[in-house]
DNA sequence: TTGACAAGAAACCTTTTGGTTTCCTATAAT
DNA sequence: ATTATAGGAAACCAAAAGGTTTCTTGTCAA
């Protein structure tokens, strides 16, 4: 997962896909690649769980499937604290400072 | 930032980093790499910003910064809404159910 | 049923990635 | 002063990533 959202054409891909469901054409049109470029990317996608592939008719339809940011959520979740940390941490600074030059903002 | 946390040692080494600051050595212990190449997996994270440098000495050592994945969350909640309105998809289903079976719960 | 069209499969190419080894430089320790 | 240690720099290599073109297959339209 970490790896397919890796590259910014995939990310690209599931913000497009957001809140449609798109057939590889017309996906791929967006993009200055090949048809067939996309659709690796798609695939690759598809296989981390982000994006879901229905056939209708010839063409394949995809759309985004959020599910497996998930994961990444609570991944993200873990350092949260340690960002929220640093912030605590400069505001204590500035205020020490302020306190030294009785200070004003 | 997304092509360094891309990468599984990476993501290690970022969690080896929480709370201590350690030199290329010790860091490099940890793993069945050589130094080196360790090396250059710090490298490539304090290029994004996600671990910062101090020379000690003739060692360096390095800590997480765990700023730059502000950028992340903030990524992450744009699609947040899109996992929920899954969950929430998926409650009404389960309550029209409950419906129709004069469902208890 | 014949032709057009959508899209995956296969083969191929180039660049990037993750790793190695070997060398060099700066700082310590004796 | 000399030797040992920490760690980056350079050159190199194999495998993976991102792309291309060409070929097939399955479905729709005439």
């Amino acid at each position: 997962m970490f790896q397919a959202i890796a590259d910014p054409t995939r990310r690209s891909l599931l913000q497009l896909l957001v809140d449609q469901e798109l057939p590889v054409n017309v996906i791929s049109g967006h993009y200055p690649m090949s048809r067939t470029a996309v659709s690796k990317h798609l695939r690759i996608l598809a296989e981390a769980g982000l994006v879901k592939e229905r056939k209708v008719g010839r063409e394949t339809r995809y759309r985004l499937d959020a599910e497996p940011l998930r994961e990444l959520k609570r991944w993200l979740a873990y350092y949260e604290r340690f960002w929220e940390n640093k912030l605590g941490a400069l505001k204590r600074l500035v205020e020490e400072d302020e306190d030294e030059n009785g200070g004003s903002s």
